[in-house]
DNA sequence: AACCAGGTTGACG
DNA sequence: CGTCAACATGGT
């Protein structure tokens, strides 16, 4: 991988392919939001940024080529070679023609914190509207760093009350969310020490959390934890997934799961 | 204007 | 164990 520093940024070059806008805006995450002249404009935890395609490279503005190094190329998963990965895919009919389709979707590895409570917010929730209330989560109560506001942290969560926390309209989301911003906070749940475990016992965590039910822990698992084996079912997966493979999973798939299932979410939703 | 949205929970049989 | 309504809000 090559990373150059020039006037109007980072360019970064040679890390396979990667398809962009379905990458940051098919469901993973729900910060970013895509602009007049086609880059991407948005960011994770404290770390705000344009990303644009040309070619295929990827040339970041308004970030520092530390967080980039540091940040960015591992959050778009692009030290991750996805080639045998698909190529496996291949023998499956419905994943190659999504592939054929999409190219090549990255499982983003997004922090834990973020992508939890995010997954909380979605539940029973439309993107549009997911995207809604976590904007105005973090305006509310993320800190701002130049002119992107951070996902606010689980301690400064917990200090809120349900009617404080009202205005991002989360509706009876609210009271999960605060749950989890009260057991990350407290150390009840320590996400970085509950990394180590099984996907078994990591779940099981994870699920101890009011509003947080095996779908809800399982895409924090995918994206937050990267686990690539998880394989989250929402109502879309559900009915695919009871349509196409009725005998279970393709063999091709083992231990690529969770990247299976957003090829087949992606096959869904557009 | 009705139907739907990357579900979870608790009550009931 | 399985089923089911309630949950709060607004996008399409």
């Amino acid at each position: 991988m090559i990373i150059i520093e020039n006037n109007y940024g980072v360019r970064v070059s040679g890390f396979g392919k990667l398809n962009l806008p379905l990458t940051l805006d098919g469901g993973q995450c729900f910060r970013w939001r895509s602009l007049a002249d086609g880059a991407y404009s948005g960011g994770f935890g404290s770390y705000g940024a344009r990303i644009l395609e040309d070619g295929s490279d990827l040339l970041f503005l308004g970030a520092r080529e530390t967080d980039i190094r540091a940040r960015f190329i591992d959050y778009l998963d692009l030290n991750t070679d996805y080639e045998e990965i698909l190529q496996a895919f291949r023998e499956d009919k419905t994943l190659s023609a999504a592939i054929d389709r999409f190219g090549c979707l990255r499982i983003l590895r997004q922090e834990p914190w973020e992508t939890l409570c995010s997954f909380i917010i979605s539940a029973c929730n439309n993107i549009t509207r997911i995207k809604g209330i976590i904007d105005r989560l973090c305006t509310c109560f993320g800190e701002k760093n130049g002119d992107f506001y951070a996902f606010p942290a689980p301690e400064r969560l917990a200090a809120l009350s349900e009617g404080e926390l009202s205005p991002i309209r989360a509706g009876y989301r609210v009271r999960g969310i605060l749950d989890a911003a009260r057991k990350v906070s407290s150390g009840e749940i320590n996400l970085a020490e509950i990394s180590a475990l099984s996907t078994d016992e990591l779940r099981t965590k994870l699920m101890s959390i009011y509003g947080v039910g095996q779908k809800v822990a399982d895409c924090t698992m995918l994206f937050g934890f990267s686990r690539k084996e998880v394989y989250p079912v929402d109502r879309h997966i559900k009915r695919l997934t009871e349509e196409l493979y009725p005998r279970g999973l393709p063999e091709c798939v083992k231990g690529f799961e969770g990247v299976a299932q957003q090829y087949l979410f992606s096959l869904a939703i557009k």
